[in-house]
This record gives C-alpha cells, sequence and structure tokens, in this order.
DNA sequence: GTAACGTGGATAAGTTCTATCCGCGATACT
DNA sequence: AGTATCGCGGATAGAACTTATCCACGTTAC
C-alpha cells in the first residue's frame, strides 16, 4: 500500500498558502519545497480541481485557499491528489471455481470486504479530523512563530 | 493508494485453510478460487515466510495454518502479502528549499508525518481487530454452514 | 522410480508513478 | 500594442512496481 509522493508535496503546499497573504505561483511553491516545478503544477491543478485551492491566471498570479485553513482537511488533499478510490478492491473471488457462490447471496458485500472497508474507514476518520490549520500550527509549536514571518518575507520577495 | 490484488488472494486462502483437515496445495487453492496456480503460490510463499502458513512439501503436501484460526488477524495477511511499509513516506520536504529547516528540529517528526502515521495506525488497529476466524464465521452466516462443508467434500476429492 | 509438491530465481508484459515539454488563453505592466 | 508571467490540458517518455509465467531443485508418498 502506498501513496503517491504528489500527497507530501500538495499537503505542504496547502500549509503555506495558509500562511500566505496573497495568491502564490507554482514557481514559488516548487522553488520552496525544492522540488520539480513542472510535476508540482500537475498536482496543484488536481487541488484546484477538487477545489480545494482557487487559481488566478496572468502574471502575479498563482494559488490561494477557497476556505480557512481550520476548514480544509487532510483526507481531502489527500483524495484530491492520490484518488478517493478504496485500497482493496473485491473481485468477488467467491463467484468464482467450482464451489462459487450464488448472484443472490452476493448482493450483500463479501465479509473480507467489508472488514477492508471498515479499516479504510478507521484511516479516512482520522485523517479528516486534521486540518491545515492544525498542521501549520504544529510548525509554530515546533519551530516558532518566527518560520511563518520569514516565509511570509520570503514570498514578498520578488 | 492501492493494496495488491495477491491480498485478496491470501485471505481467501487462509480462511479455506481454517476449514480444511489436512494441508492443501496450491493447485487446489487456485482452482478452487478460480485463479492463476503459479501466481497464487508466490503469495502463498510470502504467507509462509511470514509464518502464517506452514508447509508441507512433497506429494500429499501443501498448506495449512500454523495457528488456530481465532488467532490470525487480517493485518498480518495483509502485511505478509503487501509489505509491513507505511503508505506515507516523508521525504523531508521542510530540510530542502531555501527556508529549510535545521537538522536539529527535524529529529522530531514532521507533522503531517504524524498526522498520516496516526491514520495508519487507526487502520492497521481496525484489521488487528479481524481475525480468519471472524471471516469464516461471517461466511457461515451469510450463506449458511453446509457451504463449509461441500468445500471439505470438494478438498477431499481427488 | 515416478508423480506431486513447495522453493527460489529469472524473465517478461502490463500498469502506474514520476517527470518534462508544448501550445493555449488570461492577466499585468510598460 | 507588446511582452513577460501565470494556470491549464494534452502528449510523451522513462522508472518503478504489479502481475504472471516458467524452470531447476530438493522433498515426500506410493
Amino acid at each position: 500500500m502506498k501513496l503517491t509522493e504528489g500527497v507530501e508535496w500538495a499537503v505542504h503546499c496547502c500549509v503555506v498558502l495558509s500562511q500566505a497573504e496573497g495568491p502564490v505561483s507554482t514557481t514559488r511553491l516548487a522553488e520552496f519545497h525544492g522540488v520539480s516545478r513542472t510535476y508540482l503544477a500537475k498536482h496543484l491543478q488536481q487541488l484546484s480541481r477538487a477545489g480545494l485551492v482557487r487559481s488566478t491566471p496572468g502574471r502575479d498570479g498563482g494559488y490561494e485557499l477557497t476556505r480557512p485553513a481550520a476548514e480544509v482537511t487532510l483526507l481531502e488533499i489527500v483524495q484530491a491528489v492520490d484518488g478517493a478510490e478504496s485500497a482493496f478492491r473485491c473481485t468477488e473471488i467467491r463467484q468464482r471455481g467450482p464451489l462459487a457462490a450464488s448472484k443472490e447471496v452476493c448482493r450483500k458485500a463479501c465479509g473480507v470486504a467489508q472488514a477492508m472497508a471498515a479499516a479504510e474507514r478507521a484511516w479516512r476518520t482520522s485523517l479528516a479530523g486534521v486540518t491545515v490549520a492544525d498542521l501549520a500550527a504544529g510548525v509554530t509549536a515546533d519551530v516558532g512563530p518566527a518560520t511563518f514571518d520569514r516565509l511570509r518575507g520570503w514570498l514578498a520577495d520578488a
């Protein structure tokens, strides 16, 4: 089981956007995080399509959060970038083979699929309990409030 | 985020093994589930290496559970087949770029990684709460107790 | 001795992830 | 008007992983 690396990039970008005062361009976000500009652009477009960020085209354009940081959950970011499909996909093994279960029995989900789904619900619930604001507060607690001031200063520099 | 398809095969195999009276061969398990024999063999070897099943070589050989079904959890099977690595891998983005965090600050895990780890713990806890015996009981409840009798009969047939 | 079995390695095809480039339309400054 | 900067979507290519098969080997029962 593996999440795409873009998830990490996107989450960090959202934290940065939560601290910015205006739109932040892909170029700036990529430079700040030390990652590929062209590839990060793809992930930001996914956030945009998911409605988590708003984009401003043209010069001085860029991205900003569409909602307050306290209303953007980790789950939303993960699903925007990695997709919302469940990790386990039931291929209905029980309907194959010599002792295949009947169609009628299989209207109800197989027990394995149910257990897997329950685990994924627990995972999603946990992620839904963390917001971008929480993550930003964590950074402040860990490295001090001056960090985001320096970030804003760096973003303001041409 | 995606689990390999082998996970589904392996779980169903463990349920079958919990109902068998002796070793069940790869050939029989593959036939029963209607899946590729050679590929299923690989997954069964993973279960064997993880110590969840014991293998008997030679004619009349095959696999059997090493423990009572009530003591084999879904989590163990998933991790045996899919690996125990966490889905989210922190690449320490915060240590890159122009405002890179210092090494000292980074002895503590980044907040994003912590939140992701908590979610995966919730997922694992959920999976660890389901045993092969639970899954077998679910089958009995869903399709009736005769199902496993038919399975044992089929396994006994040459 | 022979047939059935698990094991590990080599191999190959298919799919997804990572990454880049291009042309397009939008915007701001000169 | 012209130009530089921006986001958007499509095409593309390489890397990594998943899926699948085959073979040589040692083991066991008849």
